[in-house]
DNA sequence: ATCCAAATTGTGAACGCTAACAACAGCTAG
DNA sequence: CTAGCTGTTGTTAGCGTTCACAATTTGGAT
């Protein structure tokens, strides 16, 4: 009873246009040698049968599925978001549109296996939001003719093209801006221990600390999260020496915040806090967070243009690029020159 | 030079274990009447040879692209993200990989757009993250056999099987709270005025006041942002009448605890404060945030099914279905009993 | 042994597109 | 007027699968 509804193919377009199925092909791909007369006859032609071509078919043919998969981690949080989002944004602008595929956590063989799956999918191209290095080592193991970019990692690898931020930079901003405020050391609450990116962080503190002359605290690693940064808070502020904390990520610096105002000291008053990151609503913080900005859309749409441009260089297989981005000090309430 | 790398085909693998390439496509797609010992010979081949199905290939003659389309707005939030994030997953152990299309601004035009890009790419479903009817009415322009189900928006159109949150029940949960602490009334601070979601909540806090025979003040629209959250608290810290505030998101609520908090009245003693949604370190803010949360990333999940189950349903095209999901109240520390 | 059904395998023919080449027009130059 | 180019169009042959059907084998039951 439901009628067996034909798609509108090629073939149709051309015989309504009265053309062959290949000039119909050739206005598709804006080839050159087209009469302009028989192009309009033909974009009419399709106009009125609403025909829209079959991609499936493209590709079995041209080997290029106009696809780009993306590999993330942990895509609910706001970095990896947005950097989506900056890459569908410019994926779309040339013409790709963009799969994904999620690893639930960061061990090679889950990134293996989304590669295959992509890969399977005939996707022209990977980018993957790879924090730790089993996401570039499970990238090389792509079969050849599939480029990949690595985004938002810390910068070992030398093999895959990446598009990273200058971590180690950021924290310098941020303990720079701590001691230029009068602070006699600045502490650092460490994201999760086996994170490159938290690892830059805590190099780049620990080595202003040094040129400066000041102490180097102890650092404690755990994870990304706000309880962390409350757990790790509630010792700090028992400290009267701590008047200076710099926090791995502005989530973390949120728990701290909580945790001093319950220890009932003051922030910025008694003690400054910085973030990293700069999420949405860090600047409503209680107070508003000073934070060291991560573009990360723009990170995204770097790592696509890297991508794209890894692609074009058919023949010239030249050594991997790699961008790095230089984050930002913002400057808000929750830095202060210490007490006294 | 680079010598053209012929990839492993159907019939290759064929030739190796001796057959012909249909024994090893039934292979491939668990046909049942397939000798056991010919398919572990067909396995063994495609093992040796590396071999990966040609999906584009597949497609063109199935119709079917194993690949669902997501359209998606503004991704970076948490809750579009976690819901993107349960669709995946969802669609990956139903095997299916997930192609994303995202819409600037929630306009028909952008929303055909995209159902377009999507249907060119052979998607077999879409699933819309729906907060205006804009997507919604989109979705019916979907070209016959692309089956749509629409998620997280509001209750209105019939036409499409959704799935979404009761918003009322939730604004009903917060608004009952506060009053049951003793509150004479609860102001609220709504979202953006063209929202379903936020006109719903509006409703559901309203009705309760009614209910309770409780004066209904007036409301004001703006944004889903922390920034109108602070301008709007700033107005409402003015008023010594203002015991209680239930926001139309967690954003909002920060930024309306910061405005308080700048003004001298503190939370909870003075006044309480609910939110909406329940992101992830609502639980740190100051104080912790009482709210309504929402599972997004279960709401993505129920939309697969929902969308699976329509696609299942080839011959019977029932009245589509709409799924309500219940949020639930988070009692923290946001919320006391009014002064004196 | 014989025959029928079921199980297993093989043989074209699509699917809708692009690539490569052939064919034909119109034009310029000799 | 003809050779040779350029611009335009048509023809044929895949791309790697699955589908429909035919062919073959197998396994009882007669």
């Amino acid at each position: 009873m439901p009628s067996k509804k034909r798609v509108t193919v090629m073939r149709d377009v051309a015989k309504l246009a009265g053309v062959s199925h290949q000039t119909v092909s050739r206005v598709l791909n804006e080839h050159p040698n087209v009469k302009q007369e028989t192009r309009t006859r033909v974009l009419e032609a399709m106009q009125s049968l609403n025909y829209r071509r079959n991609l499936a078919a493209r590709t079995l043919v041209t080997r290029q599925s106009h696809t780009l998969g993306l590999i993330g981690f942990e895509t609910t949080l706001f970095g990896p978001a947005s950097m989506l989002y900056g890459i569908e944004d410019a994926a779309r602008a040339a013409g790709y549109l963009v799969s994904i595929a999620t690893v639930r956590n960061l061990e090679r063989r889950e990134v293996l296996e989304a590669v295959d799956r992509l890969s399977q999918h005939a996707v022209d191209g990977i980018i993957a939001i790879a924090p730790k290095p089993a996401v570039t080592n499970g990238l090389l193991q792509a079969p050849g003719g599939l480029y990949c970019v690595a985004v938002g990692g810390a910068g070992e690898t030398d093999a895959v093209p990446t598009v990273r931020v200058d971590n180690a930079a950021g924290a310098r901003l941020a303990t720079q801006h701590l001691l230029g405020l009068g602070h006699r050391t600045v502490h650092h609450v460490g994201g999760p221990h086996d994170w490159p990116e938290a690892q830059e962080r805590v190099m780049g503190w620990r080595d202003t600390l040094y040129e400066a002359g000041a102490v180097v605290p102890p650092v404690a690693f755990d994870s990304w999260t706000a309880e962390w940064g409350y757990r790790r808070g509630q010792e700090l502020a028992r400290d009267p020496e701590v008047t200076a904390v710099f926090c791995a990520n502005d989530r973390i610096a949120l728990g701290v915040l909580r945790a001093l105002h319950e220890a009932g000291r003051p922030v910025p008053h008694e003690v400054s806090v910085v973030g990293f990151d700069d999420m949405p609503d860090s600047g409503y913080f209680l107070p508003p967070l000073t934070t060291v900005r991560q573009d990360f859309a723009e990170l995204g749409r770097r790592s696509l243009t890297l991508l794209l441009q890894h692609m074009a260089d058919t023949d010239e297989p030249e050594a991997p690029a790699h961008i790095v981005v230089t984050p930002e000090l913002v400057v808000r309430g929750s830095t202060a020159p210490p007490p006294r």
